[in-house]
DNA sequence: GAGACATTTACGGCGCGTAAGGGTAA
DNA sequence: ATTACCCTTACGCGCCGTAAATGTCT
């Protein structure tokens, strides 16, 4: 069979063919001419090829898993799985912001400063347990800025900016200075009426969240470069002293 | 500002501003020596870009939004609502697609064959109320076959073998021989049988799906070279004469 | 003059589509 | 000789990472 007609019968392009056969994830016979000839064993190895293309695997991957034994290619499949489930959850996260854009207006944007959702993703890195924990916290934020209105979206970001005004004031005088671990408190106090019961465990995550994920960190810098990274020392200090509720 | 601050404020790389000085997304001001600087104009209108690309923007579109009424960068974000939608149920059915293939084997993948949800996905584009009402029947075919264990899918897919063989030695007779006709009967019929309840409406958008989903088309044209066409051919056949129930 | 910054040019990676230019089979 | 295939080579897309070679500020 030449190139063609394979490509036919396997619904795909004369080009893609040529491509794996460049890239070696399937070499077909070459006659005198320069053919490429496909035989059943090719085209049952191309059927193969096709199945986990259409599983969202890379075709370097796949070169690899062709001649891997069944038990192998099923792990494969389970790390597929966290991948795509990974790039689903982004994809819903993304889906859940455009929709309360649309909804409240573009400035609510902010609202990032204290999403816990993105701390279970931050955190399942580190302990996998953690990631469950925050659900109920995530819900809890849900509901209540559920009723949020334009105007409370306004006055709730004019209060995060007063207490990172005051925070970026205390820069000079050191994370574990008594002024900056009390507009640490306020913020925790701020998050705890309007989102969500921030325990220091939480505080701590968001901090680390912070300097770690750019998002957060270019909400925080936008207005006081810097105020990220001191900010996540204050938590630190602040969590590390044995006054916190 | 020089490049590599207001890379670090913006919690990107330096590379990246060079990008998109280079693509026309952001110019800054160039001093004598040719260092880029950044103003807080810079800054602001990079803010902005980092916001849309967050939500998954390509940069090119970007480009275009940065300079359009808040009405309009609304509608943009309406679309790519749109686009983000269907990248998530993609990857939801492929999901699936691997759940399945871990719970019940490789060789289930002959499932799509029949698949409905793939029909609703096609029909969108054609007629958009169509959608939904495939949903039942989607459910339906999910319900019973969550009851199939290894050997019913094996007992299944030897019958949709066995019609598959007998559509194919009926390929020279023509998708309007009575023969045919007989065996895309027995076709629906199965269908039905094994999964949901197969009307003319949906076997005409089954046979449509063979030919225009490269999955199915391969799916069925593995064994017989040129039957998803001609079965497309024969359902239309026969949902066109009057004896189809 | 040393070291930390800045500059430019350019390849690579993924998965092919899409020419451009030319050989082969029936 | 035409037509319908086949071949190779190579650019392009999207978004930068990563050199390499060189200039500028303090």
């Amino acid at each position: 069979m030449k190139i063609g007609r394979a490509a036919e019968i396997a619904g795909i392009s004369v080009r893609t063919l040529r491509h794996y056969d460049q890239i070696g994830l399937l070499h077909p016979d070459v006659g005198a001419a320069g053919y490429r000839s496909y035989g059943d064993g090719e085209m049952e190895t191309l059927w193969r090829i096709l199945f986990f293309r259409e599983l969202g695997f890379p075709l370097g991957q796949i070169k690899k898993m062709l001649h891997e034994p069944a038990a192998a290619q099923k792990e494969a499949l389970r790390g597929q799985r966290g991948l795509l489930t990974e790039k689903k959850e982004h994809l819903e996260k993304i889906l859940t912001d455009i929709d309360r854009i649309l909804e409240k207006g573009f400035e609510v944007n902010m609202v990032k400063t204290f999403d816990v959702s993105a701390l279970e993703e931050h955190k399942k890195q580190y302990a996998k347990e953690a990631a469950e924990r925050y659900g109920e916290t995530y819900r809890q934020a849900q509901e209540r800025t559920a009723h949020y209105g334009q105007e409370d979206w306004q006055r709730v970001m004019e209060e995060s900016q007063n207490i990172f005004d005051s925070l970026a004031g205390c820069m000079q005088r050191g994370p574990d200075a008594p002024e900056t671990l009390y507009w640490v408190g306020k913020w925790q106090e701020y998050i705890t009426r309007r989102f969500y019961s921030c325990t220091p465990e939480i505080l701590r995550g968001l901090g680390e969240l912070y300097v770690s994920d750019g998002r957060f960190t270019r909400n925080i810098d936008k207005t006081h470069p810097g105020l990220a990274a001191f900010l996540k020392q204050a938590i630190d200090a602040y969590c590390d002293k044995p006054h916190s509720p």
